[in-house]
Formats: structure tokens, sequence, C-alpha cells
DNA sequence: TCAAAAGTGTTTGAAATACACCCATGT
DNA sequence: ACATGGGTGTATTTCAAACACTTTTGA
């Protein structure tokens, strides 16, 4: 006779391996057939051209959103990170190389796309212009959009834009993400406009370099401004050696 | 004579049609072969008792995970959007309905699951332990375990719950999210040691007391505690409906 | 000498922090 | 009367915000 007890367990054992949601074989069944998704990441690539904030976009060439502009995306490939993935199309869609984008969100309502079932990943960057050679690889309009003059994206693009517009700001007050988009030697007035394109509004010079220099992150190059017709202007540049010592050390304070 | 400029400009199209990474052909081609990826989305349910934060956790019964414990996680459906995955992966598996929780991140490491590409999008929630009763229908040891004492998890289940953790925090401070984790009639001290358990650090019971009421957003209910050997303390409540329309109007001040 | 933009300090109010003693109740 | 936990106020410092005039240069 076997045991009431041990009967009943290897019944519910039976019971689970063949029912659980987690069973293998279900695992393996559901990844390869419909259970899966196109996933496609999103780059919202933003330009500072010392006039305004752009945004980078191309034209979509997808019923019914022909005619309208779009972010750059593209799937993610199966061997690849998410960030890789970034990289990649950014690289494939303009040819810049190496650039640091943040995740910022996922965006998978069902009906975003009309193909189908895509679920997108979307990041942000941000980078000088005139740094940049953007080349249209796939002659698809590829082009600086200012962020003033964006009217209706393809897709759930606008959305996205703005959710990665609200990040782009956060970050800006907290991160030292701003020089980079301005000359190795800049004006402290350069520096001001900078933060004002990209957060929308005026700041006050005279409280601005206070926090400024109150992060004691600015090397005073005792250097000016050349060939301008009025006072010229001092030029500094960002300790950014200084800036990942005070990380590493949890000194740091940068908060504008 | 079909003018040179027509004639190279219609070849153009042709070819850009027949070539382009976005010609529809290649996206649906793409969409229903190996472009796909699984998708999932992981739960982080924490669970305050009074005495510590807890997360909600399986059985993994996945080689070569078995015997760790993991979140609880599963596919997304085609026609469901990322949110309701979430509640339909936490109804499931535990029988709670209804639950607000918060995206957070996407996880997109090609080698985080062994069976193959799965990228997780992970949420997280809060919930009062004692006011939900949790149904382990999937019968794989469902159970709170306290952070303290969380040790290897699956997959990479140690970096999404500490990605959410480092987010409940900060919400902790910016959004009235701990009050559902109490009686609806709290004192002040269980309040504060509500802050102190999800923060894990002490607080100043002074200050903490005066950023609390000034907010304006506790009621004060002149009533007290009953029953307790020692002064009984004042009962207060919060109002969600002053916290409402106080958000609508953004005359909003809750940041502690 | 004028136009154009650069540079500079102080005051005020609000908020953060640190800190120690008395109070009300049940036993 | 005592043990237990509840409750309260002030002084100090730090940070944010508002605000106007002088300086330097080239034309």
């Amino acid at each position: 006779m076997v045991p009431q007890k041990v009967f009943w367990g290897l019944l519910k054992f039976i019971y689970k391996t063949i029912n659980s949601k987690e069973n293998i074989n279900t695992w393996i069944r559901d990844l390869n057939s419909d259970a899966k998704s196109a996933v496609s990441v999103d780059c919202v690539i933003f330009g500072y051209d010392e006039k305004e904030l752009n945004v980078l976009s191309i034209d979509c060439n997808m019923p019914p959103h022909i005619g309208k502009k779009s972010l750059i995306g593209d799937l993610v490939k199966v061997h690849e990170t998410l960030d890789q993935a970034g990289q990649r199309i950014l690289k494939q869609r303009t040819g810049i190389e190496d650039l640091y984008m943040e995740q910022v969100s996922a965006f998978g309502n069902p009906n975003r796309h009309p193909l189908g079932r895509v679920i997108s990943i979307a990041y942000y960057s941000l980078l000088r212009i005139r740094n940049y050679e953007i080349v249209d690889n796939e002659d698809k309009h590829l082009e600086w959009i200012p962020i003033s003059k964006i009217n209706t994206l393809a897709f759930d693009h606008n959305e996205i834009l703005s959710v990665c517009l609200s990040r782009l700001r956060k970050r800006l007050k907290e991160r030292p993400i701003g020089f980079s988009l301005l000359p190795k030697k800049f004006t402290l007035i350069q520096l001001q406009k900078l933060y004002e394109i990209i957060l929308g509004f005026e700041l006050d010079k005279r409280n601005f370099r206070r926090k400024l220099h109150s992060t004691e992150l600015l090397i005073d190059l005792n250097e000016f401004q050349q060939d301008v017709s009025h006072r010229p202007a001092k030029l500094f540049s960002f300790d950014y050696e200084k800036y990942n010592a005070k990380k590493e050390k949890q000194t740091l304070k940068f908060d504008l």
C-alpha cells in the first residue's frame, strides 16, 4: 500500500508539472510562437546649435503615417543588448558612433504600431550639432527639427519625445551633460544661454553664476574671448577629473 | 524624351523602395520572424508589515536557477498593454487585483534568460501585507521575503529589485504612497516608523512632524489610541481629496 | 562717447538641521 | 511611583530668489 500522503503528493506534482505556467516546455513553446513581440528601440537625439534645441527626425514611409516625421528607431536584434541596439540604430541611420544614451521608458500600447505589436524602448541623448556630421545613409530626409516646430509625429512619437524631453531637462539640472555642447573653453554667458534654451525659461545671471562656482568644478582659465566688439568674457572649462573624483568619494554636489 | 532629372529621380525612388530598411515588406517579414523577442513583465511587489519591508517572491523552477527565488513575472500577451500585463500577472500569481504599479525600467541583456532572448519590463508596487490575502494559485511557494534577507535571486532579479527599491524610496519622499500602508486612522509615530523602515534610516521626530504638518494634508481627528499602556497617541488621517485638489491646481507641496 | 555685452554683492525669506525635556496613561 | 512611549519649540545654518549698477572693449 502506498500511503495516501505520498499518493496525493505525487498526484499534485504531476498536476503541477503538466499545468504549470512555468513548465519549461510551455516556456519554450511560448518563446517561439505567438507570445513573441517585436521590440524596437527609438532614439530621441537632441541637438544643440547655440540657437535652439532640435530633435533628429526622419520621414516615416509607413501607412498610415506616410508624410509624417518620426524618431529614428529600429527593431532590436536577437543578440544585442538594448543599449547596443540604440548605438547600432544611431550609427546605421546617421553615421554617429559612441554616443552615450540613456534609457527612458518602454512603450507598449498594443495599437501603437500599424503593422502589429511592437514594443518600443525609448532612449535619449544629447549632442552638439556642429560636432557631428550626420549622414543620411538611407535617404530619408534625416534632419534636425527645432522642438518648437514639432508637429504631429508618426506612431506615438510625440509622447515618446515629450517623456524624453522631461528626462533631459531633469538630467541637465543634476548632471553635467551641458558642457559637451560647448567648446572646451566657454564663457559663462554661453553656458547660461545653453541652460535657458534647453530648460525653456530664463535664469538669473548672478544666481546662476553663484551656483556654478559653488560646485568648484569650473576651471578659470584666465583667458578671454578674442575679437569681440564689446568687453571680452572670461573663458572657463569644466573639470571632468574633479567631477569624477568627487563622484567616487560621494562628495559631489551638482544641482542647478 | 524624359528629362534626366525625372529619370534619375524615378530610379532613386525605385531603389529606395526596394532596399529601404523601412520597406513595409521587410518590416512585416521581420515582425513575423526571428527579429521577434519574448517580452516579459516582472513585478516587484513590496509589502509592508509594520516590522520590515518585504518582497513577494516565488520559487524558480527553471534551470540553471532551480532552487533560487525569483520575482513574479510572465510573458506579455500580444493584445495587452504593459500595464495590463502587470495587472494580469499579479492577479494570476497572487489573486490580487487592481493594484497600481509603476513601470521602472527595461532589462534587455541577451543572456539574462537561460531559454533565450527575453526582454523584461520591470514594474514595482507597494501594499500593506495584512490588507491582502495572497493565494498561491500555482503552488510555487509564493511568499514574502524581508528585503534584508534576500540572497541570490534567479536571472537578473537582484538587479531589478535593486533598481525598483531605489525608485520606491524616491517616490516615498515625493508622493503620498505611504498612507495606504497604515490603517485609515494612524498615529504619527506609526507613519514615521513606516518611513524609516522603507527608507532604511532614522528620522528626526520633530522635523518629520513639522514637514508633515506643513503639507496641510493631515486631518487631525481629535481621537486617541485606546488600550495602550502609555500616553495614547493622537489619530490622523490623510486627506486624499485635498491632495488631488492641490495637484489639480498645481499648488501641491509634498516633499519629505 | 557710445553701444554692447560682461561682470559683480547684498538682502530677504524659506527650509533644513540639530537638539532635550515634559506629558499622559496603565500597571 | 514608575515605566513606557507621546508630544512639543527654538536656535542656527543653508539655500533660493530678487534685484541694479559698473566695467571693458571696439567702432
